[in-house]
DNA sequence: TACGATGCGGAGTCTGGACTCCGAATATAT
DNA sequence: ATATATTCGGAGTCCAGACTCCGCATCGTA
């Protein structure tokens, strides 16, 4: 039962799941059903389950297939000539994936944080070191900002493409958001005239969640408490 | 039946459950339960479908409530000194507002269609349009590039609010995060360089995701410009 | 071709969560 | 204080979807 050889047809139904799970989950999200995966693949829900113990086994290796095919293609773009083409390609490129694939975007976003454990977790830190290293020599290079890090660079790059996959934002609406945040990219790094001066309005308004600043607003009745 | 006299204390519990719906629906998404709503609300479950028919009611009401405060600020904002500091001060606390809040986040990103034709849609068609007109006037102060548009700025908007509802970006990701959004809105919207190329080699590599354009390896050069 | 071993299918179980029923409790008018 | 309409609470129903059981089919080998 450890290194048994795996029946051709059995090897092909799982990988025929996996696809069709891709595409089911990338389409309806997580909260698609197995039961739905099962029929579209052609086989039963038990073939499913026998594969993939629970559901979110099965999401999470869709997951990472997902995420290695990403970085794999990082990686690939580290070794090309133009470290800036590379790296706001690549920012392109995922996002453009990430518009027909809600489930990536959704997971992206989940998986972000450091929190749980399992491969797809594992699946995404890496993707994130290799985006990290993309960015870091695009910034040698000159065509990123020095002063962007890689969490809110990354935070832009799910974000973005958790964006993208809202079915009205069509590639032209995509397009221009992407110029814009790839303009605040590239930026200005040095010089210090801030046209639109956030940080002090910001420190001014926002202290901190719009609560205190609302109710500012939105007077009166602010909350009562035993 | 029509316009009778609510009980005094009908109306509180309405109330109360409307505030803690909106807590317990903005820390656990919109998959938290009723019964949790009910239990932190200190009535029965009865009572808060008593009030709001069915679960999604309850959850447009939340958001209906949400979108209005934001629309409101947004009006007041709309009369102030600077129309600069008004539209990123207002992007800023609405951001900061969804942090805290995943499910407005989420909602903002289903809602942003057009689709869906509840109340909520409407509030929150409501929201942006007033977002829209904050735009108009930061633009004609010249606080935001005069190329930037309504879909893609409120893409942005949502993008962001959606990123940093994610628990591990703290208050200072996400200011730096919204410090690249802002310059690039703020942005050179005349000048021709353009330092990394994105157009030209979005146009070129970019036909669609990932798949395809990953073949065509990295862009040669860096970029040109006429 | 025969014969295990490996897989398969789909009916069936189990669970969580939305929603309902109805007697008890409470507010308001008189 | 009493009557009565209104509201409350929580036990109970219903359903969708994850997951299991086990007899049947298929593969791979001799």
């Amino acid at each position: 039962m450890t290194g048994r050889v795996q029946r051709v047809d059995a090897r092909a139904n799982r990988e025929r799941i996996l696809d069709v799970a891709e595409d089911v989950f990338g389409t309806g999200g997580k909260a698609a059903s197995t039961e739905e995966v099962a029929r579209r693949a052609g086989v039963g829900i038990a073939t499913v389950f026998r594969h993939f113990p629970t559901k979110a086994a099965l999401v999470e290796a869709v997951l990472v297939r997902r995420f290695d095919r990403l970085r794999t293609r990082a990686e690939t773009l580290l070794a090309a000539p133009g470290a800036g083409p590379a790296f706001y390609g690549f920012f392109t490129e995922l996002v453009a994936d990430a518009a027909t694939k809600i489930a990536i975007g959704e997971a992206l976003h989940d998986l972000a944080g450091d929190d749980g454990a399992g491969e797809a977790m594992a699946a995404s830190l890496a993707l994130r070191r290799t985006f990290g290293t993309l960015l870091q020599q695009a910034q040698r290079a000159g065509a990123v900002r020095d002063d962007a890090e890689l969490p809110e660079v990354y935070a832009l790059l799910v974000a973005t493409s958790r964006a993208a996959s809202q079915p009205h934002i069509d590639e032209d609406v995509r397009t221009r958001m992407l110029a814009i945040v790839f303009d605040g990219l590239a930026g200005k790094p040095q010089d210090g005239a801030r046209p639109h001066g956030l940080r002090s309005s910001d420190r001014q308004t926002g202290r901190s969640g719009v609560q205190g600043v609302m109710i500012a607003g939105a007077p009166s009745a602010p909350d009562r408490r035993p």
